[in-house]
DNA sequence: GAACGGATTTTCT
DNA sequence: GAAAATCCGTTCC
């Protein structure tokens, strides 16, 4: 059943924990594809120097100020998108939370995934095809289009489904500091279920070379 | 499996 | 102008 908008009318740091195990859907002209979510990272709003929602609302991050259990897709190191659902903030007065959608296993679709996926003749593997945010985003044929795009509406083509456990009551629930973020490195707002192999590799925030400029 | 560099453009300072 | 909630291929272990 489709997960109802008080779910995400909470603090992002409660819901993204509830989210692992839950299946994400996409319905396209192409056809549908549905991961269950394996590896979350939770955002605050305006009291998190990781959020994007820190510095206030921009054009870019307005969603994240309206309501509940809509999704936030943002476009980022010049060729990937990333999906999060709204939710509250950590106080009832201050909104725009958030959880990003990091990593999960396809459980409807593979081939449309695959097809979406490929570049180039090699074939890959079944647990890489949605293992990290922009894999996940490329595999459900997510982009800037699904921004702002309402998730708790039964005939919308974004969905999102609670799993047969949310959380599963077998799987050991992993916390841990959050990937590539480089402000409040030290918060273990990253979600993951232990051993699952879909969940991505973690790499810590590293500053990038400048770019050498010729004399 | 880890470590590195390059790709590529939007967004905000 | 610089950084960015990343991915991929290559090169090493």
């Amino acid at each position: 059943m489709l997960l109802p908008r008080d779910f995400f009318a909470r603090p992002s740091v409660e819901v993204a924990p509830d989210l692992l195990g839950c299946v994400l859907e996409h319905e396209t002209a192409e056809g549908l594809v549905a991961v269950r979510l394996t590896e979350v990272e939770a955002y605050a709003g305006a009291s998190d120097p990781a959020s994007h929602a820190w510095r206030g609302r921009t054009a870019r991050n307005a969603v994240m100020f309206g309501p509940p259990g809509h999704a936030y897709v943002y476009f980022t190191y010049g060729m990937h998108f990333c999906v999060n659902l709204v939710c509250l903030g950590d106080t009832e007065s201050v909104s725009a939370s958030a959880v990003l959608l990091r990593a999960g296993e396809i459980v409807a679709g593979e081939d449309l995934a695959r097809a979406r996926r490929m570049r180039g003749p090699a074939v890959i593997p079944s647990r890489d095809l949605a293992r990290g945010p922009a894999r996940l985003c490329q595999a459900l044929a997510i982009d800037r289009a699904l921004d702002g795009a309402d998730a708790c509406v039964p005939s919308a083509p974004l969905r999102v489904r609670s799993g047969a456990e949310t959380p599963p009551r077998s799987v050991k629930i992993l916390t841990g500091p959050r990937v590539g973020v480089s402000r409040a490195a030290d918060i273990p707002w990253r979600f993951w279920l232990d051993g699952d192999p879909t969940v991505s590799v973690y790499r810590p925030a590293v500053p990038r070379k400048r770019k050498l400029v010729t004399p």
